[in-house]
DNA sequence: TAATTAATTAAACGACCTATTAATAATCAC
DNA sequence: GTGATTATTAATAGGTCGTTTAATTAATTA
């Protein structure tokens, strides 16, 4: 009873070229296993092989795909990372609004539990030229444009004229991304369940806090 | 000209117990190390050559202080991070305020900028077991009163009765932590300087922001 | 069909890392 | 003073990691 007869033994894989196999779907496997990993652990605690066991390939494979470590994690983010990021950018064809931005953002984050980590990461532990990408490519667009938003509500009279238009963005962004950053403790702590509805409820909330405060008016 | 007789060489300590020195020194020196280090890279980025380096020790050191690299990084977090959030805790004897809670957080994460950073590693990558004895020493608490007093400002008709308390808490503590996170991408992003200056201004501006809005009342 | 290229695995290499042990020198206790 | 204890370094053992190479098989091209 040798494994070759043996029927209920695992089919292990033989070198060579697989029959009929894209090596697109080894690739992807790879992509998407990196950014499991990567988005639950920091990037020097995920080793090769896990994210190839994971994978399902051989760990030779992300040097074959990506020349290395560092390269399927590149591949990773721009695969998976970017264009998420890149969305944010695209305004509608209108005039923006706050509640448009805080409402993309926070729409964003929670469809996908896994961006935050990502982007906290960069920018806790990231290489100073991914952060200075990043920020050029996207925290600058989001801080440049919104203050302005701010700034035209302002004039037409509508917000305070003492208010600091960098300080309100900082505000608005404060809300609308840290619940998700700090997700794992935010929800036990607060005992709150940040599943379907928050999205709603928690746009509605920021908005209205934003605007018309938490006092009571009389 | 060897380097016993050459006054210019480097003074290469020697194994044996060194002569007037406090073994607490280079436990502290370790420690010190530790944290500057653990909070700007990730844990398994830094090795504990490189702490020993920094603090001018032998690598065994830390195995004979500390047990290890674990060792090392709880002792770290018990001496230097765990009491600055105790010192959160210390309310003032009277009935802390809004204003109190936002003040102080603000000011201790101001104070010290590797804080924040531990902090949320431990939230997104540490130990579930830390992750845990952390949300029920600290995070809860704070979890649990904010929205207390937000609920008594209510009841006694200076808060809006619709406002959920945990939503407001979590707004508070949002714009109270986020900007201390995200400070190496928002201050480039926004340009803003988040000195000196900052904490004060950035205070009012909360509080007065999260009482009466940024719309303009008539 | 023969030769070349593409995709895959197995095996091994070298670097580095943590942890351990042994040696050594100062201090302390008696 | 002498033996035990404490604090330190040097050396190394054992393991893991990323990478590389060689072998192997399928697909493609000539």
């Amino acid at each position: 009873m040798n494994s070759r007869s043996n029927a209920t033994a695992v089919e292990r894989a033989r070198p060579g070229r697989p029959k009929g196999r894209d090596s697109e779907q080894s690739r992807l496997a790879l992509i998407d296993a990196a950014r499991d990993l990567f988005s639950r652990r920091e990037f020097s605690a995920v080793s090769l092989r896990q994210i190839a066991e994971q994978a399902k390939v051989n760990p030779a494979m992300v040097h074959y795909h990506f020349g290395g470590k560092e390269g399927l994690y590149n591949a990773m983010l721009e695969e998976r990372f970017a264009p998420l990021l890149q969305q944010l950018e695209l305004m509608p064809s209108e005039r923006p609004t706050l509640s448009h931005f805080v409402d993309s953002y926070v729409r964003m984050l929670a469809a996908n539990p896994w961006l935050p980590n990502l982007v906290v990461r960069e920018v806790l532990y990231g290489s100073s030229s991914f952060r200075e990408q990043f920020i050029e490519r996207f925290a600058s667009r989001a801080g440049s444009i919104v203050p302005l938003i701010i700034k035209e509500e302002s004039d037409a009279g509508r917000l305070r004229p003492d208010l600091d238009p960098v300080y309100a963005t900082l505000s608005l962004m404060s809300m609308a991304l840290f619940p998700f950053i700090g997700r794992p403790v935010v929800e036990p702590a607060l005992d709150l369940d940040m599943g379907e509805s928050f999205v709603e409820s928690w746009v509605e909330h920021v908005l209205r806090l934003f605007y018309e405060g938490a006092e009571v008016r009389q």
